[in-house]
DNA sequence: GTTTAATTTAAACAATTGTTTAATTTTGTA
DNA sequence: TACAAAATTAAACAATTGTTTAAATTAAAC
């Protein structure tokens, strides 16, 4: 699955008009346009439409499995880990957001006949990361007993993503003004925000 | 603005519809065949396909505001409070999430020349209530003064979109099988890990 | 019962959709 | 340079899109 330069290239444009105006919302017109390249590119690349975002959600859900692991790996306290762990996920999710979202809304069709396994497995990995560290601390005494250890990504994804799509409006709210104010904000104060949510949850939950 | 029996009948196939598949990806002939209508009854009702969402957020977004207050009237603890605003906007958003679906992803993007005023009325009006009730018990030393306040309905809502757009995966984890015990895990366990979860942030939060 | 208005219909409209074709150009290799 | 493979092109394809038309049917008003 070694995607070439033009392909990559593809991908990006495809990506982001997928995720402004939704994949239906895109033609492969449209995606040739602002590629400059000819129609015929992307049956010829990826055989159809819907391969080519399977292709796409395939190279960007790369395992971060790994990231994870050392991040709790490392010689820190609790309350610490939780941060990093958030802070990661967060910058993560912020960065492959455009793919997040197509996904989001193609993968909760019904019908929808697209390939999520690369998404699927990630979710499983991290869910398996994550309960396995919040059981040690609440063996240890550090966490609450009474948390639902399944419904906590949900919680930083999802603070996350109602965020992002409702972004007009909070940016607004923050009087954001552009783009870099809203990486800084991320990075910043909803990072924080979602690190106090998660922590204060974990240690204080009854 | 009052709509016809017929009119209302139309408008729920729609909706259904447009949260399966998609605005885009949803026809006018779909609809009219699920609805058993003629095609042409879509532009003679409603003017056209985007008017016609725009008739359903309307119609959904009837104020809620006012039900916000009158929990906020009772003669209630604030943590109790706090459990009674989180049910009540759980409830409501899982009752109309499919409209919320097709918002979350129209309104996400920048193109799109719908009307959403009705929708940001409503969040306004939501976030006046909430920010006026949070500063009310900071100022009586009950919560923290160190919640970001305009990002407490960010995680309330989040964590129900996140766990519904992804509840193919999350039923699996739960062993949740039909619909009916969707309903039941949203009232019961989901409600009560965001209680928890806002609870904790807003009396613990540091 | 007649007339007027509202509703419903099938058909047609031009535009756009994803994909394929077959010819052409470019690139790499010997 | 000559040849083969890869890349690129414009054109055509059938199917589907949202909307409009004008005729037909039904309902309401007088």
């Amino acid at each position: 699955m070694g995607l070439s330069e033009k392909q990559l290239q593809i991908l990006e444009v495809a990506e982001k008009l997928f995720a402004e105006n939704g994949f239906d919302g895109t033609s492969v017109r449209q995606i040739s346009k602002e590629a400059d390249i000819n129609v015929a590119m992307i049956s010829y690349y990826f055989g159809s439409k819907k391969k080519m975002l399977e292709a796409l959600l395939n190279y960007r859900m790369s395992d971060f499995k790994i990231q994870l692991e050392s991040i709790l790996s490392k010689d820190t306290t609790y309350p610490e880990k939780v941060d990093d762990i958030v802070a990661f996920v967060v910058m993560r999710i912020h960065k492959n957001r455009r793919t997040h979202k197509i996904i989001n809304f193609e993968y909760s069709k019904d019908s929808r006949s697209i390939n999520f396994e690369k998404y699927l497995q990630q979710k499983d990995e991290n869910y398996k990361v994550i309960e396995a560290f919040v059981k040690k601390g609440q063996k240890e005494g550090v966490f609450s007993k009474k948390v639902n250890i399944p419904l906590i990504v949900p919680t930083i994804m999802g603070t996350y993503f109602h965020f992002y799509y409702n972004k007009k409006f909070y940016t607004s709210l923050h009087k954001l003004t552009n783009e870099i104010s809203l990486d800084e904000f991320v990075r910043t104060t909803l990072t924080k925000h979602i690190q106090q949510t998660i922590k204060a949850l974990l240690i204080y939950a009854n």
